[in-house]
DNA sequence: GATTCTGAAA
DNA sequence: TTCCCTTCAGAATC
């Protein structure tokens, strides 16, 4: 039966399309969220697809394989295929097979699968096998030492069975973390943090207590950290990204919490204090003195008797962490993120050695209720010059993006939008140095890169905070630098290859809400019918996927528009 | 003892 | 695939 009203196309590849221009777009896209990932973005249809991962997030949500499928049979237009069920329901009970208990008898751990078969199976493979003390086979049960719990559940999730780890956590050393109340100049959690909070923790201590917290910069993730620590109530290990981040989480534990200087600690390049809440970053535990040596400072996971172990922006979790990771499965564990996606593909780990993800806010949730600033987005597309269009074609594939990136005919869309939102604060993003310095000589404005010393950086952050400075250009340093000032337009005139995490960053920097209620703006200048085109459209996927909608506009178009209510007082 | 610089790594 | 940024440790300098 077809009923062209329905909205959802089901595909035999277990993808599903959904036409942009339906008046229920922004129901079914909620609606898909949950239990699928966004492939493609283009204009008019997005095609969003069902994997083992997003079924086994959905399942650690409590979504039920009924739920998702009678949603998709009420909403498909031509059906469901015959076997999108099959897998659907497959995948979710892939979810529930294998368990793991905390073995009171034995002290050690015991493995558990519903379906003997299945575990016997599981023995034919020697790596995994090895593992085991002792095997009730009849029964489809193993026994595991503590140490592998980790080693087991990532060889468990790449044959595609996610494991459901109830063996519980260690408690650590407790430490009483009080948040500051209002009353106190404090703080009130808002809602949707509360909610994080608790689903991380809920289930007592054999299932809350680990996992994944997916919220929008400028959202508050910090804050949620702190919570949760407080929740748990014990030593806290914190791994950061960076020095700069660090010191935020450092700043914000004494100014929101009732813990003191002499609590916290800080491991890094300067200094290796450690204390009952310790910070550190992603980058001193990954040091090794040679190539293929070892690494100095992993020993820091065992040097406490860590009750939570919580990773900041876990998306950028570097691999070797990810085996120290797999060592202690026993201290419960928070990963907090914007952007959960890698391009190395390695979400999968994340999820199976941190823990599934607990809590996601579309960003367009928050917009909403004006936790984050609304922002308009725009792809301008400019064209290149005849004898631009030359050279790329004559390169090889190398350098063609490099060439399509750089176009100089980019400038005039620049002052363009300068001109449309003069007064306003904007940020100009970049990714060659070379392109940056040519902007900067046409605009007089002060130009951030990585060789700036941070004292300097932070005389132009001032003078742009308070408006002295209009347009501040930026190179990759935007991408991460957390103390750069807020600004309601951001203009992004190259980026990386593709990455979706890049886009998604540079958009957080005007996502902090207005004092005057005004939304943001944010602009990707391309190079038509080029590689910079096809790379920016991958990089819009993860903006799309949390509902934002690029309009596209033609970069000649624009000038001329301006040239039309401009020029004519130019010229007196 | 504090700071700035350097090279290596990712 | 690139280019860029950041960080670490250790050496050099004040």
């Amino acid at each position: 039966m077809i009923d062209s009203d329905k909205p959802l196309i089901l595909q035999g590849d277990m993808t599903i399309v959904l036409e942009t221009t339906h008046p229920r777009f922004e129901e079914m896209r909620d609606g898909l969220l949950p239990f699928t990932e966004l492939v493609k973005s283009p204009e008019y249809l997005h095609t969003y697809r069902v994997t083992p991962i997003s079924v086994w997030n959905a399942s650690a949500t409590g979504l039920k394989a009924s739920e998702v499928l009678a949603f998709l049979e009420a909403e498909s237009r031509y059906g469901m295929p015959s076997h999108f069920a099959v897998e659907i329901e497959g995948w979710f009970n892939r979810c529930g097979v294998f368990s793991l208990h905390s073995d009171e008898s034995t002290g050690e751990l015991r493995l558990e699968a519903t379906d003997p078969s299945l575990f016997a199976q599981l023995l034919h493979d020697s790596e995994l096998a090895a593992q085991f003390k002792a095997v009730d086979a009849s029964r489809g049960r193993g026994q595991l030492t503590r140490g592998r719990r980790g080693l087991v559940k990532e060889h468990l999730i790449k044959l595609g069975y996610p494991v459901d780890d109830r063996a519980g956590y260690v408690d650590g050393s407790p430490l009483e973390i009080r948040l500051r109340g209002q009353d106190e100049g404090g703080f009130a959690l808002r809602e949707y943090q509360t909610r994080a909070v608790e689903s991380f923790h809920r289930g007592g201590s054999a299932l809350g207590g680990s996992g994944v917290i997916v919220l929008p910069c400028g959202s508050g993730k910090t804050v949620v950290g702190l919570a949760a620590m407080a929740a748990v109530g014990t030593h806290t290990l914190v791994l950061t990204p960076n020095t700069v981040a660090l010191r935020q989480w450092k700043r914000e534990l004494l100014d929101k919490t009732h813990l003191t200087e002499d609590d916290i600690g800080e491991y890094s390049g300067d200094s290796k204090e450690i204390r009952p809440v310790t910070l550190t970053t992603y980058q001193i535990l990954t040091y090794r003195k040679k190539k293929g040596g070892e690494f100095l400072h992993f020993n820091l996971f065992a040097a406490g008797n860590w009750g939570l172990i919580i990773y900041d922006e876990v998306h950028l979790l570097p691999a070797p962490v990810f085996r120290a990771t797999a060592e202690i499965q026993a201290r419960r564990r928070l990963g907090l993120t914007a952007t959960l996606v890698r391009e190395d593909g390695k979400e999968d780990e994340v999820f199976c050695l941190i823990g599934p993800k607990r809590y996601d806010a579309p960003w367009k949730d928050l917009e909403r209720r004006g936790f984050i600033a609304s922002v308009q987005c725009a792809e301008i597309r400019v064209s290149m010059s005849d004898d631009l269009r030359v050279e790329y074609l004559a390169s090889g594939k190398r350098s063609r993006f490099r060439i399509a990136s750089e176009n100089p005919a980019k400038t005039d869309v620049i002052l363009a939008l300068l001109e449309r939102h003069k007064g306003e604060r904007i940020l100009i993003i970049g990714q060659y140095l070379d392109q940056l310095r040519e902007l900067q000589k046409e605009l007089g404005c002060p130009m951030i890169t990585g060789k700036m010393p941070n004292p300097e950086r932070d005389q132009w952050y001032d003078a742009f905070r308070e408006g002295r400075e209009e347009v501040l250009l930026v190179s990759k340093v935007g991408n991460f630098a957390i103390d750069l000032p807020d600004a309601s337009v951001a203009i992004q005139i190259s980026g990386a290859y593709g990455s979706r995490q890049e886009e998604a960053q540079r958009m957080g920097r005007i996502l902090r809400p207005k004092a005057d209620g005004r939304g943001a703006s944010f602009y990707a200048i391309v190079s038509e019918a080029s590689v910079d085109q096809e790379f920016a459209e991958n990089r819009q996927r993860f903006l799309t996927e949390q509902g934002y909608a690029y309009a596209i506009l033609s970069g000649d178009a624009l000038i001329a528009d301006l040239d039309r209510h401009f020029s004519p007082h130019c010229r007196n």
